[in-house]
DNA sequence: ATGAAAGCGCTAACAC
DNA sequence: GTGTTAGCGCTTTCAT
């Protein structure tokens, strides 16, 4: 059997080859307004005979309907992204939806820029990290017209929806577990808290609750550049340098925080007797270490999830608090 | 100042606002073709106040050349997607690419869907996973006629354009290393292999290794679903109850091996004195722990890198072997 | 250097 | 139930 190995087949092919007119093709393969049951299966033989591939971009173009939905996410490196576009492909790829990307690096001016070049595709949504973003941003994002969604965050304005959970109430949480559980003394280590304004929230909101409970934060020690276990690591190296009388420390997140865990597994630090450790978002791995690490697991499947769905369903403008969870662990 | 908050401008709209036709337009926006500076000062001032975006969905159906980069990969639950796609995202958006994606979950029947779904929208290229597609994949990509890049993998027969190193060399590889360390009596714990044909390359590669060395696979666990740190240590567990006396495991990646490390930390197994642990990939994390992890690290971002460069520049067909760098660790 | 006009491949009225 | 036709918003000859 040959197929076509060249020029590709437009619909104006398949219509001539079944006999039909080309809104009947049409009509056939949206499974859309009505046919005999003879000519759709006329239609279908020529669609397969030809190995005819619709044209979306002709498609969208005609129907001024787009089933794009364009990511623009801060990174691919922290697995919170990866997460979240996980949980939103599987239910866009079942609505016929498909999901365009690109990464900011952080970086609000460039995510303004991608924005821009996203919107030129004009997709259905725009789904974005947290509220911060550039004035441009925002007023070409609303001139736009089309559904922007903000994720991993509600502690702030939505443009329109919004999906996620207090940073600033993790933060608060977590202060409230170690004070609860009898440390006094207690130290940060982060990463650049100006470009993840999010990590920076939950910063503010765990040394508010410290300082309400009459232990305010003894010490911290941001690392530039971004999270990992290796900065983890130094970051609890230096803070304990400076401060070694620390009885826990709080990480920016889990990355960082098995870093800290592994430094004091190298140094024979006790672990709680001695140091308590936690951390943030709740990464499986946390679950595997000698001791589980407590932190606070975040919904970041459910987040892409439930943005998407919002997408397909063309929900009106709203905030889902999806809340987390604390996790005691044994590391604190 | 107003701006226009309901329909969109068109290209049209910009030419009539600058009094200048419609190709003059086209022609400074897109920088091509010749007109004069004071035009040019004319059609970005109308651009600007009337806020036109540009729609690239018309813009390719027009010239029939689409900047769109589709992207089929198996997980993102695994960094080793994440970090291809990170690579690639930089150079495609570096040369106002497109990067759009769908998850197959590891099954050829899925991504022969998405692959067809993909089609549709008539990227540039589609790049995949490795070389095992089914037949109607194949055969579909073929006819399309756009570019197709299989990275992670150069053990087979490239359809198009193939980036990636030998998953067979690094099986073979760890086994040598291994043996040359003196360990005689060794096993392997892996995830589905059936899903995952590249952990398969490595695995065969290992073991044909070790036989070719006198020292066949000792024993082996092979667990359900998908690799991860828990299914690691909960494989070496299973593995070490019914074979104690082992004094190597090789891993089928580094999640796995982190998992088995996990494992032997919390046992007390002393490591590599009793068992050693090599694992695949060279994750970051596995330089943090308290002894670095002995592994192989692949080149994931710069597989993504090389793949999009390849595109961009319409490299003639080829197959791109970036190989892979064996870390000695401490862990074996 | 610039404009007019013919598509790109499809969808969506609107007739029949 | 089915065909005809007019766009969707651009790019691209081809004149001028």
């Amino acid at each position: 059997m040959e197929l076509k190995h060249q020029a590709t087949v437009t619909l104006a092919e398949v219509a001539d080859a079944a006999g039909v007119g080309e809104s009947t093709v049409s009509r056939v393969l949206r499974n859309h307004g009505s046919f005999s049951g003879k000519t759709r299966d006329r239609v279908m033989a020529a669609v397969e005979r030809l190995g005819y591939v619709p044209n979306r971009i002709a498609g969208t173009l005609a129907s001024t309907a787009s089933r794009l939905v364009a990511f623009v996410i801060p990174s691919l490196s922290n697995i919170v992204f990866p997460d979240v576009l996980r949980g939103a492909s599987a239910v866009l790829e079942e609505n016929r939806y498909q999901a365009v990307f690109s990464v900011t690096d952080y970086d609000p001016t460039k995510e303004e820029a991608l924005a821009a070049a996203m919107l030129a595709w004009r997709p259905a949504a725009v789904m974005l990290a947290g509220y911060e973003h550039t004035e441009g941003t925002v007023k070409m994002l609303r001139a736009s017209g089309c559904r922007i969604v903000e994720m991993l965050d509600v502690d702030g304005d939505a443009l329109d929806l919004a999906v996620g959970f207090s940073n600033g109430a993790a933060g608060r949480e977590s202060a409230a577990f170690l004070l609860k559980r009898g440390y006094r003394r207690m130290g940060y280590v982060g990463h650049d808290l100006t470009r993840d304004t999010r990590a920076g929230k939950r910063f503010a909101g765990f040394c508010e609750t410290l300082a309400t409970g009459g232990a305010p934060l003894a010490d911290r020690e941001i690392l530039a550049g971004a999270s990992s276990v290796e900065n983890g690591r130094l970051g609890l190296e230096r803070l304990l340098a400076r401060t070694p009388d620390l009885d826990a420390v709080y990480f920016s997140n889990d990355d960082m925080a098995l870093g800290g865990y592994f430094h004091c597994l190298a140094r024979g630090i006790p672990i709680p007797g001695q140091l308590a450790i936690f951390g943030y978002n709740g990464l499986d791995i946390g679950r595997a270490t000698p001791q589980p690490l407590s932190t606070i697991r975040t919904p970041r499947v459910a987040t892409g999830q439930v943005a998407a769905q919002l997408v397909v369903t063309n929900a009106p403008p709203q905030v889902v608090d999806l809340g987390f969870e604390l996790i005691e662990g044994a590391t604190a």
